[in-house]
DNA sequence: GTGAAAGCGCTAACAC
DNA sequence: GTGTTAGCGCTTTCAC
């Protein structure tokens, strides 16, 4: 913080007016003759007052301020959903405290309590699990929280997500349309709710649906590029000709690591990825990939968010956006 | 906001202590008799307490918040410096406030007031220009700024860099030893400070200094992936055989557009580019960069930032890191 | 070692 | 339409 040069006192005695007025015309309150607002405007211009939001939080227990969290910022998944929601939260004059959450110097339930205790108005919540004290945390503190491309198993928290079953049933019909008989499934966490209640399930049903398929092939704990490069010596010797896989890092991973094996993607092995992130376009081959709305998913929840942090009706709160499968080179898409 | 449960007003009367007391405790002053503390501990546990940070930036004149203005959060350069900043600003227990202003709903000077009313304790600025405006409000409040992988031209804000001019002509180097003799730079922003008095000059510097190279060849405004795939023609037409490109995503759009059209990158063009992002390890063939150490730019920004912030001495207000070049596959590296 | 009291800068009744 | 006043929840002198 620094030296508080003007404050609200100064703007009333210099235009004899009382601090209720000044802050009437600061908070664009109409119970203010023309005149007089226009008197407090000059003042206010003249002393370069600016209002201290701080005290403004603490006297309207309002911060304008919403808390994000997110595992990690150099993931272009969580990167493109905060776009959305800062150019929402903008709009809607809200600033943004992020915090991210891989790094294991502090709790989760800490960042969050320390997020709470700033007294944010609302929070976004990206992570892929949402653990039980987190939870209680946000309900002590009556602080809407809506999910972005996540979900709680219950769903007691508001969400905005895509239809994880239906996209990877689509992803893996087209591998099987394009004769691939040896389908596997890669994700990261398989704690996550979206992996453990979504994916993984509607992996599993594909298999069971077709007799022709027999043997299921989840790999998880596949994490970042280096992990999917180091993957696809397993996945060559299981047999594996078509995968889908949830991370785009991760698909790169594998993608280069066949392509180094002297491998042709997509004839030995089809690559089916579900974000859409700029790395799987810039690749080559490009990637096909489960098209999600990161942008408008994030835009959607923030928009929600504003909703609820303003006791706003919300009619719907498990807002459920389209994808797209996008065929690129990485599928033959016959 | 939300209700407020537990104040240190409750704290204190259950203890049967002043709010004084409560707050020695809570802020660990060591001037509070073992048994008081412990007492009063049992009841912030009890009671589930948490100081409401607001009143305790009100009354203390500090927030423990930091503003992050940064152009866009979407690329991976920002993302990593912030990564480095928000790493350091945890261990330091400050929260962070992000802004990004490559959104034209607010102009950037009323991005940062907003951010200054919200009575930040400092900032750390990444855009790559900083705009009088942006100085002056810095300047009128004392709030702390440091520069992180950027530069203003008079050098009157603390920052954290590489030595632009040193890494390019080594770049240049590169290229020439590899006989490319139609050597070009690609820039975004050529106003940019780092761009019109380092990166630039380094070049034009580098070309009046060998005899055989003639012409300078300076693409300005190129600032995604697609205005580098269009770029390619142009740097074809031109003859152009070696290219230093400041930004990765361009630096891919290029790569991909001379493989689109066939030709041999690095036999018929050499690329360098110059931030060492995920994207630009991860295309084939990869790219050659000039390893900037992000993460570690934005940790020493952020450190440096905490010791403005408690006014302690800073011996030296412009770090100059050390980078890196890497020889990849878009390199003859003869 | 502990408490009383002022005040941080503002909002929001309420009164006029 | 405008002013008065009582807080918001905390820190911080200053006494004792």
């Amino acid at each position: 913080m620094h030296k508080q040069e003007v404050t609200i006192y100064d703007v009333a005695r210099e235009a004899k007016v009382s601090m209720a007025t000044v802050s009437r015309v600061v908070n664009g309150n109409n119970n203010v003759r023309k005149e007089t607002r226009e008197r407090v405007e000059a003042v206010i211009k003249k002393l370069h007052y600016q209002p201290n939001a701080v005290a403004q939080g603490l006297a309207s227990k309002k911060t304008t301020t919403v808390g994000l969290i997110v595992p990690d910022l150099t993931n272009l998944y969580f990167a493109e959903l905060s776009k959305g929601i800062d150019d929402i939260a903008l709009l809607y004059k809200y600033n943004i405290i992020i915090s991210s959450i891989e790094n294991r110097l502090m709790k989760e339930d800490q960042v969050i309590q320390s997020l709470l205790n700033k007294q944010v108005d609302g929070v976004i919540y990206m992570s892929n699990r949402l653990p039980d004290e987190a939870a209680e945390a946000f309900n002590r503190t009556n602080t809407p929280v809506v999910l972005a491309g996540t979900k709680d198993s219950r769903e007691n928290f508001p969400s905005v997500t895509i239809d994880y079953k239906k996209a990877d049933t689509e992803a893996l019909n087209l591998l099987y349309n394009d004769d691939k008989r040896k389908l596997a499934i890669v994700v990261g966490d398989d704690e996550a709710v979206v992996n453990s209640e979504n994916r993984i399930p509607a992996y599993k049903q594909f298999i069971a649906d077709h007799d022709d398929l027999d043997q299921e092939y989840i790999y998880t704990d596949v994490r970042d590029y280096s992990d999917g490069y180091n993957l696809y010596t397993k996945l060559q010797k299981d047999g594996i000709d078509g995968v889908i896989v949830t991370r785009d890092s991760v698909a790169v991973g594998i993608l280069n690591s066949a392509m180094d094996a002297g491998k042709s993607v997509p004839n030995d092995l089809e690559i089916v990825t579900a974000s859409a992130t700029q790395i799987a376009s810039v690749v080559r081959p490009a990637l096909t990939t489960i098209k999600q709305p990161l942008y408008d998913m994030g835009a959607v929840a923030m928009r929600m968010l504003t909703k609820l942090m303003n006791n706003e009706e919300v009619d719907d709160t498990h807002i459920v956006l389209p994808y797209e499968l996008v065929k690129k080179q990485s599928t033959l898409n016959q």
